[in-house]
DNA sequence: GCATGTTGTAACACTTTATCTTACAACTGA
DNA sequence: TCAGTTGTAAGATAAAGTGTTACAACATGC
């Protein structure tokens, strides 16, 4: 199964507070209308990206704000704040491999390093790109268009 | 969302034909009893390691081989096979941004290849270590055991 | 202080996917 | 021919994602 579309919703918001912050307010209906899905969605992972200290929401008067600067939101903080993959486990293991088979009791020991790695080069890669990269890009395309 | 189990218990049916061949018969039933699931699930998965040539499986007679060196089978290879990824697309991107948003209709563009970059990056962590690996280190688990 | 607009969150519906299970025809080797 | 096994369909169940309605709590401007 792939990776919830929370992750690139919650990178889109981010794109979004950062082009339009000057302008608007961004109220999750303004962030609504531009992922379109529900309000209540973006309410949501607001939620989690604020409790992950991400970002503020002003509650009454509405609207939300990035709390650091650009280049220090990596895509692995964002990954982490939307809770993409259940205790932060990328694979999902069978549960209940048989313990009397030494097949069986021993494919946890053999295999679970290997998927730890394979998720590390995942997440450092994730590590390596920050939310400027993509405000900058998406800027850059927004550009060209007015060419 | 997790990467389904299938993968997992891929890996162990490679890893109980390695360590049984020479004893038993790999019947899905025999396998069934190892990784603790119905044989109908193994028999499927079979299925898949069977159509991306991995491994054989006799009709009729009954019991499931290996048709490659062992180090020459990446994990790769049966994450693929058993397709664990819709598309082979491990990021799921929410449907319909906003066209007439800037942002909405650009943000593919900017964060596509980020994507893809993550995504290379775990699966070349993933053609590095193949079912050989696996299979050498579920042995020495068993031999520590008889110790 | 009140009206207005917004957030925070519960509740529920719907869809999709994974996983499990039963059943049985097709097949193979003894 | 028989016994054991595979291949596969069909349906059950469970879990997660996503969409939607509703409304109390809250902040701000007037």
């Amino acid at each position: 199964m792939q990776i919830s579309s929370r992750f690139t919703v919650a990178v889109h918001i981010f794109a979004c507070i950062a082009a339009f912050e000057k302008d608007y307010k961004l109220t999750s209906d303004f962030l609504a209308g531009s992922v379109n899905v529900n309000p209540v969605v973006i309410r949501r992972i607001l939620q989690q990206l604020k409790a992950a200290n991400l970002i503020t929401v002003s509650r009454g008067g509405g609207g939300a704000s990035i709390v650091k600067p650009l280049n220090e939101i990596t895509l692995f903080d964002v990954y982490n704040a939307v809770e993409c993959v259940e205790n932060g486990k990328l694979f999902h293991f069978h549960e209940n491999p048989n313990p009397k088979c030494p097949v069986g009791r021993n494919i946890h020991n053999a295999l679970d390093d290997k998927l730890h790695r394979i998720q590390q080069a995942m997440e450092n890669e994730m590590c390596k790109i920050t939310i400027f990269d993509i405000v900058k890009d998406t800027q850059a395309y927004i550009e060209q268009e007015n060419k």
